[in-house]
DNA sequence: GTGGTCTAGACCACA
DNA sequence: GTGGTCTAGACCACG
């Protein structure tokens, strides 16, 4: 499970790690009965307090993604099926739409668009295999 | 000025106006002198408080976007040139790293992101030339 | 931190806020580093509602003079100028010229505000000389 | 009586007619049985709404330093002698320290402080001659 | 406990 | 009508 935080978004951390596992769950790369990472391994990691993390799995538990044990962990529980690829595709179509709008504001031309957001996808991919190697 | 507001993303809502009135002034869509929405007006039609919006407003003349004149309005103040154009490409760079993060969780591989976002946004095009035609 | 209100100049209150902890720091009785009250804290002690101090603060960590943080509390910045000098020098001319009206009205020929100035500069030293000896 | 205002400070202004009135009388420089200009005359000077120059003269009567009298103008009223030299100057000390320690917030040096100082005083002298000569 | 945001509604200065 | 300030009290994120 790799979550990746902005700080500066203004989003609540908190908001952000839900949403990731949520989609990571959707996307069926968590499978039902997978342990997450513990709450202090996750914090750690993110270098973020632990309480945000446990306010995370928390509203995840709430939401019923997740089942909280006590003492045992944090696990994915059963949801049927992952879902198919195009209504994960549909979950996308929001975000993808606010973007537009954004770089239509800021004048930016969609060929211009494109040509950040594979630099970008670049990018990310380097950042993943760094990680990966060591 | 149209202004897009999300209230579950946890963004306050008073940065998110003042990111979009900064965004259109920087694309050149807000002219200098062009007056914005009175507060009453821009807080009744978000359907939010008139406290809000002031404090958005403040914001802007605090950071010299916008100047406010009690008892006349808010105007977009002279700045000589709108942003180059690498400066807002730079704004876009963290809305398409969220995008392209969450596409990866939701297993979606960066050739179908581009191809979801080419289809939106030949629909966008679409809707602009309907708002234009009649 | 000792901060006096004058709820009848017309001044908004927490202006006044803001520039006596400037004056603070600026005199060297607030340190980098140091804690200011708690909002919580001053707003019962200046008699004043929460949300005035909390802007006091909000526009002195926006003037770089303080660092807001949550869960922790709100400090004294060691800051470098951002600022070209220039750019500051033109933040004076509007006190400056205040100040030579009213020195005008008051009779009091330029020579003699320029003594004074100098005669309250040396207090001022004096003053900085003493709060950082013991 | 030369009334100068300062829009952006954030001092009402009609406060601020009634402060340069209340010095220009503790000065002498406008003495007792001596008529302010009509309430239009000044709104039109200083391009402010008659309601402002009204307010001020209305505050300036109840603090007892005019005298309003309907159809026939404002006068000020006799309050024995004007203040000393020594007592106008200390009603300058508040103000020259608020300006040195903004000066010194903002880490200009009192020797550029003086200079820019003298740099105002000519340039509101000339504003003077240019007032005067037609 | 900390600071940050928002709402509802009040009053003020100004045009 | 405009923007600006303040209060009272709520909820949130974070430590």
């Amino acid at each position: 499970m790799r979550v990746q935080l902005n700080f500066k978004s203004g989003v609540p951390v908190y908001l952000q790690i839900v949403e990731q596992v949520k989609a990571a769950v959707a996307a069926g790369s968590l499978r039902p009965d997978e342990a997450l990472p513990s709450v202090r391994v996750l914090a750690e990691e993110l270098r973020v307090n632990r309480n945000t993390v446990a306010r995370a799995y928390g509203e995840l538990a709430v939401q019923g993604v997740v089942s909280n044990e006590a003492g045992r962990g944090c696990f994915i529980r059963d949801h049927g099926q992952p879902l198919r690829k195009d209504a994960r595709r549909a979950m996308l179509t929001q975000p993808v739409d606010a973007l537009l709008v954004q770089a239509h504001h800021l004048r930016i031309p969609p060929d211009e668009l494109l040509a950040l957001i594979q630099e970008r996808l670049r990018l990310l991919e380097q950042q993943k295999e760094k990680d990966t190697e060591p």
